[in-house]
DNA sequence: GAGACGCTACTCGGATAGTGTGTGTCCGAGTGGAGCGGG
DNA sequence: CCCGCTCCACTCGGACACACACTATCCGAGTAGCGTCTC
């Protein structure tokens, strides 16, 4: 099981977003020089942010993306679900049912498998911590030089 | 993010094992007929599983497959593991060092990443919580007709 | 008749192709500003 | 000098190739049982 970098990069331009806390959207490219990200392929993924309903994005020139809705309001899990898809990485597809199972009467199967529903809690205790933090959250612990460092670099290059 | 369906024939698997609680081993073929599963790859799947030390494998005639441990030994943490290996699914690249990053001061990062942090500590969650149910948990909010059947269906395989 | 040998059938184990989901890129639609012409 | 129009540069949005990992498979190594040959 492995989750896309898209994840990361979308973490990070949330708070860098935050940090800059401009009313002025701010462009794909400025946001992907910050980390040096590839320019296009960062702004495929910010738009499955903006899909969500957690970057709000503006079209023509002096366009780009900035959150729409406060950091405290924006979970990791919002973040996660929107770039990830919001499918459960356990998919339960029945097989207590095939084979063997196929013998079995069918009110035996009104109750979900026990296998998901062992592997949906583990999940759901993965969601709820993840939609226990919000962007604010990391803002709080980040280096307190970084967000004045992200603003100076952002200026530079707007020149 | 998706999860190999690997993981979900493993654990039926093992569960299957459980059941059958025999001393001789089971082959790939009998255990694939559990579930209608095709054979040889889900052979593969449960090499996986040897690896890690769940099950037994006993090669030659009359060989096959069988719990390594007692079922209240086993915890489904352990059987997502040697499936889907033991990679972190979030990945920190440190791309806080990149682009911006790069002006800061060398003790900046001597701290962990706050994003990686944060992603560690629902991971961690999930882990937890597959840590703390084991095959022995599975079997018991298993149906109770379960066990004689994958056994009544096991041995008229058999012969 | 008993024992030992060899053969065969059947199993795991690792190396080998096909396919689907990311990964990365390109071109088109839309917008704000600057330059130019007219009043 | 001021206003409006036109053109252009720059941005997001969705459609298009490429790569890696998962899926699926085949052949080789090893073992238990059985038949046969010999003593």
């Amino acid at each position: 099981m492995r989750m896309g970098e898209g994840v990361e990069w979308g973490l990070h331009c949330c708070l860098a977003l935050a940090w800059l806390e401009d009313e002025a959207p701010v462009p794909t490219g400025r946001l992907a020089a910050l980390f040096e990200l590839p320019p296009v392929y960062l702004k495929k993924r910010l738009q499955s942010l903006v899909r969500a309903g957690i970057l709000d994005s503006v079209p023509g020139m002096r366009g780009g993306f900035r959150l729409a809705r406060p950091p405290a309001e924006i979970t990791l899990m919002d973040i996660v679900a929107a770039v990830e898809g919001p499918d459960d990485a356990f998919r339960c597809t029945e097989i207590r049912q095939r084979g063997a199972g196929a013998e079995a009467p069918a009110r035996e199967f009104t109750r979900p498998c026990g296998v998901a529903t062992a592997m949906r809690r583990a999940e759901l205790a993965w969601r709820r911590e993840l939609a226990a933090q919000t962007v604010a959250d990391l803002l709080s612990v980040s280096p307190s030089g970084a967000p004045g460092r992200v603003r100076r670099h952002y200026e530079r290059r707007s020149g």
